[in-house]
RNA sequence: GGGGGUGUAGCUCAGUCGGUAGAGCAACGGCCUUUUAAGCCGUGGGUCGAGGGUUCGAGUCCCUCCGCCCUCACCA
């Protein structure tokens, strides 16, 4: 449909200007224009003992204000906005291009740097020169793109003229930067395993399914790079990570994605007490980074994240918030019945579960990390050595979202083995495979290790007060429009 | 999948009780050599998401469908 799209009145005008610019032989999508400074580098060098510098800036034309003889120009690039001034006397020839000039086109300048009567530093053109009309006009000057929907399908037009979410994306990619750094200081290596994988493992969620024509196999997109980065483990990477995509076939909203980025990391001989040293100190110097009192805003809340974050157990969060204790299964079931959990064909384990999901998360809004979970939920995680019923894992939340989980990694090929037998009975065909390989790779000894992810969207949504995933995601996933 | 909201000009938005479809920005034409979301004069621009129904008459009321947003459910 949008291919078919007669051109309105807007697109017409502008190709007719794009053919009368052809037609003077003008490239109207210009070329390679070299020597342009930045424009915030040449508006830091104006100086007013010296008028005369010449100086080039290249940019898209975002206000035009048309004097008559006179054009005013808001150019912006990747540092900054600067005005350039064309006049018809010091334009010459090239004052016909001038006046062919629209909102979001992108124009190059060559000219005297100096000032307006009123003071703003100006480009005063001598040369100009045009290197891409665009046929289609800018969104409202005032508003910038509001549709939401348009937004999220056309986010090139939402990042040109929203600075706000081009400031967000910005923020997110400082963010992952830090992190990295941050792993690499601490001699943690990156690394990139399959996105395709012959068993959708590592996590309990539905997989995209693709197809290899040549093997004649289906292939799954990966849910969790777990397995492979433990596999790494065995091979001798003691400390890893990596920062990639996840895929997971699940429902949409404003905190999931189909595809989202996830950040997961081994260590060698650690535990989860490790894990969550790391990801405090983490999160607190990137928060740091962006407030001096380490607090941030989040959804019209403000959130503390000053350590030490508070370490509760499931089972303590479970009593203090549901009321009752999670091992008296009467209360539970009945706590169960009055949240109308169908509880009848549940275990104690996945009642107790859905219970807490129900009652306690919605009351993690700063930092908590919820530490020992039943062992039930957990088949990658080693067990307390004082208790085979509770997992050595944890789980961050920051307002109600999950954004981190982590173990101390289950290095025991038997335990592990029987483990995911016990999760296979009485899943579909399409998850219910078992990774021998994995085992395999066990058997010849993986060093004891904490592991972690990280939730990088989520987190990203923390730092940016941004409400929603899409909001942090370039292209989030949209229905396509028929 | 359920519930709620929403869809009007390129964009941002009004549109009352059912009675000729509106504004600003943008566009087009004109004036203007120091503007600052420039200003002034003039002109054009609509499948009111799609389809059906009620009505003398529907942007408005009813039904169906579609997109999007929120929410619940689902979701280690």
């Amino acid at each position: 449909m949008e291919h078919d799209r007669t051109p309105d009145e807007y697109e017409q005008a502008r190709l007719a200007k794009l053919e009368q610019l052809r037609q003077m032989g003008v490239d109207p999508y210009g070329g390679k224009f070299s020597g342009a400074e930045a424009l915030q580098a040449i508006a830091d060098k104006y100086d007013p003992n010296h008028e005369d510098q010449i100086v080039c800036g290249a940019g898209r034309i975002i206000l035009l204000r048309d004097i008559g003889k006179l054009i005013f120009i808001t150019l912006r690039d990747r540092t900054g906005t600067l005005q350039a001034g064309l006049s018809k006397k010091m334009l010459g020839d090239a004052w016909a291009v001038a006046r062919l000039l629209d909102l979001g086109d992108h124009i190059g300048v060559e000219g005297m740097l100096g000032r307006t009567k009123t003071g703003e530093i100006t480009i005063w053109a001598n040369t100009l020169t045009l290197l891409c009309k665009a046929t289609l006009p800018p969104p409202e000057k005032w508003h910038g793109l509001q549709d939401v929907e348009l937004r999220y399908r056309r986010r090139y037009v939402d990042l040109f003229s929203n600075p706000q979410v081009l400031a967000t994306f910005q923020d997110r990619v400082a963010i992952i930067q830090t992190i990295r750094e941050f792993l690499q200081d601490r001699g943690f290596l990156e690394v990139e395993t399959p996105m395709m994988h012959p068993i959708a493992g590592g996590a309990a969620a539905r997989p995209f399914i693709t197809h290899h024509n040549t093997l004649d196999i289906d292939l799954y997109l990966r849910i969790a790079p777990e397995l492979y980065l433990k596999r790494l483990l065995v091979g001798g990477l003691e400390r890893v990570f990596e920062i990639n995509r996840n895929f997971r076939n699940e429902g949409i909203s404003t905190q999931h994605n189909p595809e989202f980025t996830m950040c997961e990391l081994y260590q060698a001989y650690g535990d989860y007490h490790d894990m969550m040293d790391l990801t405090e100190e983490l999160i607190c110097l990137l928060v740091s980074r962006r407030s001096e009192d380490m607090k941030l805003d989040f959804n019209g809340r403000s959130i503390d994240y000053t350590p030490p974050w508070p370490r509760k157990t499931y089972a303590e969060l479970f009593a203090e918030h549901v009321g009752c204790e999670m091992s008296d299964s009467a209360a539970v079931r009945q706590k169960a019945r009055s949240l109308e959990i169908g509880e009848a064909n549940m275990d104690d384990t996945v009642v107790v579960n859905e219970i807490f999901e129900h009652t306690v998360e919605d009351k993690l809004i700063n930092p908590t990390f919820v530490i020992d979970y039943p062992a039930a939920l957990c088949p990658l995680t080693r067990r307390r050595k004082d208790n085979p019923n509770v997992a050595e894992r944890f789980e961050l939340f920051i307002s109600s979202m999950e954004i981190g989980n982590a173990y101390t990694e289950l290095n025991d090929p038997a335990v592990q083995e029987e483990n995911f037998r016990l999760q296979l009975r009485g899943q579909e065909e399409t998850m219910a495979t078992m990774d021998e390989d994995f085992i395999q790779a066990l058997k010849y000894g993986m060093p004891p290790a904490g592991g972690l992810g990280i939730g990088i969207d989520r987190l990203v949504m923390l730092l940016t007060d941004s409400p929603s995933i899409r909001d942090v995601i370039l292209f989030p996933q949209m229905r396509p429009t028929e």
